[in-house]
RNA sequence: GUCCCUAUAGCUCAGGGGAUAGAGCGUCCGCCUCCGAAGCGGAAGGCCGCUGGUUCGAUUCCAGUUAGGGGCACCA
C-alpha cells in the first residue's frame, strides 16, 4: 500500500458516498482534492485526510455524520488496519504494519528510479540560469543560481519533464569590446583601460593572448583588440565550463548571443527576424525614429525600445529573439532564473512572452533569486574582489556548498557559515544525512562480510515484522519520496528535498536507535534489512536530485 | 515616487485555510561491555511585525501599515 494508491481508492470512496446525494459534486473530486496527507501528530494515526471537512458544505451534510459514512467505508479496504473520526471530522487512517511494508519492497525493486513521477510528462522545459558574461569568472551569486538551477533542473526531470539546461552566452556588444581591450592591453603591458575590466585574470588572459599571438603588438590596434577578446573569449568561457562541471552542474545547451546577431536564411538576422515577428503578432509600433514593444499590454510599467533611433538594437531585442528561439527549438516552457538585480526584466519578459502569442501565465516563468552572502570569504584577487565559484568549492567542498545553496528558496536571501560548512557533525546538514547513508551501508557490509547477502535477495521478504512505532515511521517518511518530488517540481521548490532529506535522516537513526537490526532471528533480521535498504536508496535518490554525493562510508 | 522580495523560537531558516505552528544551532538533563555516539531521548524557549477584512475557522488568503533588502536607461 503506497499513498498514492490510498489517496486514490479514498477519492473513489468519497465520489461513490457523495455521488448518491450530489452527483456533481461528486464527479469534482479526484485524488487531489482530498486533502490527504501525512499528520504532524502521530496520534493522529498514519495518515489523515479532512475531506470530509472540505465536502460536507457543498454536501449539505454535517461534517461529522459524512466523515462517519466516509470512515465506514475507508476502512474496508485493504490494508487499512482502522479508521478514527477526530475533532471537527478529521479521518485519522492507520495501515497494517505489512501493507505499510510493502513501501520498503517497492523502493528495493525500483532502486535508483524510485520517487520517479508523471506530474509534469510531455511537458518541454528549457531552463535556463547562470548565464554569466564571459569575461571573468563565477561569482558567489552565480554559485547560487548554479546550485540551484542544477538541481531543479533534476527535479523535473524526476517528475517526468523532458528538460534542457541552457547557459545563454553573452558574446556580443560592448562589454565583449571592452573585455578585449582589457586583454589587449594587459598583453602588451599597458595599464588597464578606463572602465576596463579589473583583475589578475586578466593579466593571465592577456599572457596567454600574447603566447598564441606573439604578433599581437604589431598588429592593426582594431584588428589586435579582436584577436585579444577572442583568445580572453574562449579561455574564459573554457574556465566557466570547467568550473561548473566541476561543481557538477550540468549544461546541455551553450547559447552564443552571437547566433543571435548572425544571419538567418532570409539575409536578415535573427533579431530582424524576430522584431518582424512580434509586429506581425501587432505589438511593435514606431515612435520618436526608434521602435518599441508595447510591453505595457502585458503589464510593464512602460513600454521598450527594441532598435535605438541610430539602427542599433537594444539588448532587448536580442532578449526577444532568444525569447523566440526557445520556442523555435520545441521548448513550450521557458523558466528563467535570474539574480535579484534582474528583477525589473520579469515584467519585459513576460511581455515578451505575451507578445509572441504565448500565454505570459503558463509558458514562462521567471525565478529571482536572491543575494547570497557568507562571512569570512575571501575576496578574489585574481578577479577583481569578487568572491569565486572556485575559491568557495575549494574551501567547502562540493557536498556542503550545493547542499546547504539548495536549502533555502531562490527568494529568500541566505547567509552561509563557512565554520559550520566545515564542520563534520551534524551542525552540519549535509553531513547528518550523509551520515545516515553511510551508517547503513556500514550495515549493509557487516551483513554481507557475515552472511554473503545482498541487497538483491531482499525483494521478497516477509516485512509483517516491521511493527515498532520507529520503523512505521521510517516507512511513512518513505512513502511520501514521490509526492515530495512531485510537489517540488510543482513549486520550483528543490529545497523541498533537503528538508524532506534532513527528515528521512531523524527517522532512520531514531529507528536504529530503537531496533537492532542484525539480529539472530532470519525473518525479522531479512525485514529489517529490507527497510534499511530502502532508505539507503531513498537517501540516495535524493542527494542525487541535488548533486550531492551519497558515500559508503564517510 | 514606483515595482519586486522579505518579516515565524536567542540565532539561521522551513511550513501552511483547520487538530498541540516545526527543524538545526545555542542552553539544560539523560543514553555507548551492543550493527558507525558524525547518533538518540527529554526539557526550556513563540501575540507567526502591526491593524483591519474574507471565512464555521487566518500564523497561512486580501487590503492597509511599519521595518529591512533589491530594481528603475534609446546601458550591457
Amino acid at each position: 500500500m503506497n499513498p498514492d494508491v490510498l489517496s486514490e481508492l479514498i477519492a473513489v470512496v468519497a465520489r461513490d458516498v457523495i455521488a448518491v446525494r450530489e452527483p456533481e459534486v461528486a464527479a469534482s473530486i479526484d485524488s487531489s482534492a482530498i486533502a490527504f496527507e501525512r499528520p504532524k501528530n502521530r496520534d493522529h494515526g498514519d495518515w489523515a485526510t479532512s475531506v470530509a471537512l472540505k465536502l460536507a458544505k457543498r454536501v449539505g451534510m454535517a461534517p461529522r455524520d459524512l466523515a462517519a459514512e466516509l470512515a465506514g467505508r475507508i476502512s474496508e479496504i485493504e490494508g487499512v488496519s482502522s479508521v478514527d473520526i477526530a475533532g471537527p471530522g478529521f479521518l485519522n487512517i492507520r495501515l497494517d504494519a505489512s501493507a505499510a511494508g510493502e513501501i520498503a519492497r517497492s523502493i528495493v525493486e525500483a532502486g535508483s528510479e524510485f520517487g520517479r513521477n508523471d506530474s509534469l510528462v510531455g511537458q518541454t522545459i528549457n531552463l535556463e540560469f547562470v548565464s554569466a558574461n564571459p569575461t571573468g569568472p563565477l561569482h558567489i551569486g552565480h554559485t547560487r543560481w548554479a546550485a540551484l538551477g542544477d538541481s531543479l533542473g533534476r527535479v523535473l526531470a524526476a517528475s517526468g519533464a523532458r528538460v534542457a539546461n541552457e547557459f545563454y552566452v553573452n558574446d556580443a556588444g560592448a562589454q565583449m569590446d571592452v573585455f578585449g581591450e582589457s586583454v589587449l592591453a594587459a598583453a602588451l603591458g599597458e595599464p588597464t583601460p578606463e572602465n576596463g575590466y579589473p583583475g589578475e585574470y586578466v593579466q593571465e588572459l592577456g599572457r596567454i593572448a600574447l603566447e598564441r599571438r606573439p604578433d599581437l603588438a604589431s598588429l592593426d590596434r582594431a584588428e589586435a583588440i579582436l584577436v585579444a577578446r577572442e583568445i580572453g573569449y574562449e579561455t574564459q568561457l573554457q574556465e566557466i565550463k570547467d568550473s561548473l562541471s566541476r561543481f557538477n552542474v550540468h549544461f546541455d545547451v551553450w547559447f552564443s548571443e552571437r547566433t543571435l546577431h548572425a544571419g538567418s536564411s532570409e539575409g536578415g538576422s535573427l533579431i530582424d527576424d524576430a522584431i518582424e515577428r512580434l509586429r506581425a503578432q501587432g505589438h511593435v509600433f514606431d515612435e520618436d525614429g526608434a521602435v518599441w514593444v508595447r510591453t505595457t499590454d502585458f503589464g510593464d510599467d512602460k513600454d521598450r525600445v527594441i532598435t535605438r533611433g541610430n539602427g542599433i538594437f537594444t539588448y532587448f531585442a536580442a532578449d526577444a529573439a532568444y525569447y523566440l528561439s526557445k520556442g523555435d527549438r520545441g521548448f513550450q516552457h521557458k523558466i528563467y532564473l535570474l539574480g535579484a538585480d534582474h528583477h525589473g526584466y520579469v515584467h519585459r519578459l513576460k511581455a515578451l512572452a505575451g507578445s509572441a502569442g504565448d500565454d505570459p501565465e503558463k509558458d514562462i516563468e521567471v525565478l529571482i533569486g536572491q543575494l547570497v552572502s557568507i562571512n569570512g570569504a575571501k575576496l578574489s584577487k585574481r578577479a577583481g574582489n569578487i568572491i569565486e565559484l572556485n575559491d568557495l568549492q575549494a574551501w567547502l567542498g562540493t557536498d556542503a556548498l550545493r547542499y546547504s545553496l539548495a536549502r533555502y528558496p531562490a527568494d529568500s536571501p541566505l547567509t552561509l557559515d563557512p565554520e559550520l560548512l566545515q564542520k563534520r557533525t551534524n551542525d552540519n546538514p549535509v553531513f547528518y544525512v550523509q551520515y545516515a547513508h553511510a551508517r547503513i551501508c556500514s550495515v549493509l557490509r557487516a551483513w554481507a562480510d557475515k552472511d554473503g547477502g545482498d541487497v538483491a535477495s531482499l525483494k521478497d521478504v516477509d516485512l509483517s515484522a516491521l511493527d515498532s512505532p520507529q520503523a512505521q515511521a521510517l516507512m511513512l517518511q518513505l512513502a511520501k519520496y514521490p509526492a515530495m518530488l512531485s510537489a517540488a517540481s510543482a513549486d520550483f521548490a528543490p529545497h523541498d528535498v533537503t528538508f524532506y532529506l534532513r527528515d528521512l535522516a531523524a527517522s532512520y537513526h531514531s529507528y536504529y536507535d530503537a531496533e537492532r537490526i542484525l539480529v539472530d532471528d532470519e525473518a525479522v533480521k531479512k525485514a529489517r534489512l529490507a527497510l534499511v535498504a530502502a532508505t539507503a536508496q531513498v537517501l540516495h535518490n535524493g542527494l542525487a536530485v541535488l548533486g550531492v554525493s551519497a558515500p559508503a562510508s564517510m
